[in-house]
DNA sequence: CAGGAAAGCTTGATACTTCAAGCATCAGCT
DNA sequence: AGCTGATGCTTGAAGTATCAAGCTTTCCTG
């Protein structure tokens, strides 16, 4: 009788585990951390204001939904209702596609890019203080090394990958 | 006139910006990854199915209400949502505390330890998927310990700090 | 041993996410 | 031109999260 036979899972080792369990834990805790630094100085999820700055950094400030989604790595479903929401703070609007006919461009205002301009100071003092300021430089070439293989490897090339915004 | 003065916001590096941009991408993807692979095989959510395994781990397979938020990170109001629901789908029953009547128990049931006995393997399989099998032994080592400065570092010992289950 | 503050947990309302359709337009084919 | 399937985006319902009370019990202090 085999201890390892082919069905039986590899379960993760203990140092295995502690990392995993700190993954988990970090990214929670950030996460939490991060929506209510938002949530109380701008009024929007921390999600929210990714797609904000998304639209800040694009051309005419604006972007095809699907893009947008593909580049915020969520569902389109998910961006129609938060831009619906963007739309009502005023700080989005919308606009048709003008060579498709079923585009729509989301665009940033400017009491969009007003609150930008009011918010993102304080957000980025909070990712210092969760993030950067804890980190050597090494830990943080090797943490971005590793996130990016990690990105990477949750959006396949080849078609019929389970994409959020292909869904 | 200094170019960075003393209110200017230290903005992120380029590096900075890559690093912290790859760290979104990965838990984003990771998150729904995850949440999607669970959903299918358990018909729950990524963060009840670590309910689930805290209190497996924990002696008599049971753990008090706070107790169990700490160590999922979250706070008690979810986490009452969260055990409402996996009382009702069986997996999970509550129980007075004798020693402290406002204290409530969270048990794990035989009919929530089969679900897991059937679904961790495939969960585990997830994990090593998208994690440990894309990272070298180095880079694992160095992911974790980052991870784990910036857990520590979200939830400061002192008192007062702003934690999910203290809210 | 009161009295008030804190701890432990829950509840209901509101906000957000997911899921499964759905509508309109477009692209490719005959 | 007329199908047919794919693309782009939205919608409403159901599930989950957050927020602000709320209730009960325990702890602390005088």
């Amino acid at each position: 009788m085999n201890t390892a036979s082919a069905d039986e899972p590899r379960w993760l080792s203990d140092e295995e585990q502690r990392t995993w369990r700190a993954f988990m834990h970090a990214t929670t805790l950030l996460e939490d951390h991060l929506d209510r630094q938002l949530q109380r100085d701008a009024g929007m999820p921390h999600i929210y204001y990714g797609l904000l700055v998304q639209l800040v950094e694009a051309p005419r400030r604006r972007l095809r939904m699907t893009e947008l989604a593909m580049k915020a790595k969520i569902t389109r479903s998910r961006l129609s209702h938060a831009i619906a929401r963007l739309e009502k703070n005023g700080w989005v609007r919308r606009e048709d596609c003008p060579s498709d006919k079923r585009g729509q461009f989301a665009v940033l205002t400017d009491e969009g890019y007003a609150v930008l301009e009011r918010v993102a100071p304080g957000h980025v003092a909070a990712v210092r203080q969760a993030l950067f300021d804890r980190l050597t430089p090494e830990q943080q070439k090797a943490l971005g090394e590793a996130m990016q293989v990690i990105a990477e490897g949750l959006q396949p090339e080849g078609a019929g990958a389970d994409l959020p915004w292909l869904r």
